[in-house]
DNA sequence: AAATATACCTGACTTAAGTCAGGTATCATG
DNA sequence: CATGATACCTGACTTAAGTCAGGTATATTT
């Protein structure tokens, strides 16, 4: 009842139950599980008749067949890459296409429905990232992009909307010290985000100014993911990224209200110091050396 | 990225990987999922044959081959019912409870490790809940039970948690009015809980004194289930019980810190009236004629 | 008591998925 | 340019699941 690990079974049951009908749902259209499964990898960019394979742990002589049914169908195409012959890309032909929105039209209604008839979606949809998070745990990345991105953007956007929520004065991005793009870029600096399955969960920036010093700025984790290790993750990035470009301190300002944050710099070898600037937000102050 | 359907979907995604993941695991014990499947259904307490076929969505022919092979490897018996001799019952045998306490333990680690490996295990048990009962809200019931039972008493001691996180003041029962037990069964009155898959997701209590005018009390519906409409459904279900047995006004006394009860209140045909006792937390009062 | 329905069983079949041993064309390398 | 590796293909096979048409024993109805 109260059993941590009665209440993990019996989400799997729910959801081998509920979730299972939607893989079985890919049917109805004259088409098995199987070759439904290849023309919806295609659809969704996957190319490389390895990579296909590959993703969807198939043998080689299984996924040759499903494109050749696929193929007879008239709903893909392959030809020899160009770069090497030997391996084959297949594409989908408009037939292909048309046949393939039409899962993803089923796939996007099933999942409209589940939130249409929940009366509040927001908690529903932060439970489910949550729950995908820890799930795909495995396989988030922690990707170096540009902070102008649309990731890094959404990362951004989120992240000030936190800070207004928990401080108290609340938080207004001008009154701060906005780095711009380019010192969180090489060759200054870097900017990182953390995504799974496409989903950005947490982003950190490395604000270099040329010289031996950089500031730690922007550390986000989305609520979902904490508890992951993704700010770890985030920050052993932004430090090896430091180290490539020749900076041997780091410097960082934080707020005494963002308590996981604190936690983690004082576990991760980070020492507190004195203020070193005069943005109105921050009252903790933290150093690292690179060696 | 932020669309609520892309989000479901990434759900869906991940959850198919890693729990599909968790059925296949049934194998590795030298026994195809069919015939697992039916052990760990009998084991968790199915015995009717056609129960089984019905749960497991099995046709008669394949249902039976699977009880023989459980009975060839001396895992299952099989005996006439004693009321109708056309049907049968199945029961594990000493070696067939051992197997099926294998896989139990088998699925409790796989449990076990999934909330291990996170830092914050409350959080993700609540998201956990929350999708479970989302998902499965078809299948919640409400059911009457006695008070003093212990998915009851489950209730009662969230709902008591709840109210004293809640209100600015805290909350004791003790000096709360706390309705006798024998108040809330019949003939005098009644108790509720909505159970999904089991597991306790809120109560109500109908209080009657044998006369025409009864209270509602202890309406609670668990975090991980609002917005599935559980409150509207107990509320249904005291209501109805309150009319079974001859009473004609409902009362109940309420917090206006508790906006959503206030909501389906006002929803549901109840008028706001006089104050009508002294307990010192309630500051709403709500009557609602039965005819 | 006869007719009909029900619950389960058996055997013969189909389907989808998956495995495996070659086979062919292409590429990389000494 | 010969050799071996690689990428994909084909055909023959296996396995697990599922379907379907009877069949037997028991229960219910008339």
């Amino acid at each position: 009842m109260l059993d941590p690990i009665a209440r993990v079974r019996r989400f799997n049951r729910a959801v081998t139950s509920e979730v299972g009908a939607l893989d079985t749902s890919f049917l109805g259209r004259g088409r098995t599980l199987g070759v439904a499964r290849v023309l919806n990898a295609i659809g969704h960019g996957r190319s490389d008749v390895a990579d296909l394979r590959d993703y969807l742990a198939l043998d080689s002589g299984l996924m040759s067949r499903f494109l050749r049914s696929l193929e007879e169908e008239g709903l893909v195409t392959t030809k020899p890459h160009p770069d090497d012959a030997r391996r084959r890309i297949a594409r989908l032909t408009a037939a292909g296409r048309r046949e393939f929105e039409a899962y993803e039209t089923l796939s996007n209604r099933q999942a409209q429905a589940m939130i249409a008839r929940h009366s509040q979606p927001h908690a529903l949809l932060a439970a489910m990232d949550m729950v995908a998070a820890a799930l795909g745990r495995d396989r988030i990345r922690i990707d170096e992009v540009d902070p102008r991105d649309e990731q890094a953007r959404y990362c951004l956007k989120e992240y000030y909307a936190e800070l207004s929520r928990r401080f108290a004065r609340g938080y207004d991005v001008a009154l701060s010290r906005d780095p711009d793009a380019v010192d969180m870029m090489a060759p200054r600096g870097a900017f990182f985000v953390a995504l799974s399955d496409g989903l950005p969960l947490g982003c950190v920036g490395l604000k270099g100014s040329g010289g031996a010093v950089a500031e730690i700025k922007r550390l986000w984790v989305a609520p979902a993911a904490r508890g992951l290790g993704v700010g770890r993750r985030l920050m052993d990035a932004a430090e090896q990224a430091a180290r490539k470009l020749s900076i041997t301190t780091l410097r960082l300002d934080t707020n005494s209200a963002l308590g996981e944050a604190q936690q983690l710099y004082r576990k991760t070898g980070w020492t507190e110091i004195e203020r070193f600037n005069d943005d109105p937000y921050p009252d903790l102050f933290f150093e690292k050396q690179l060696r």
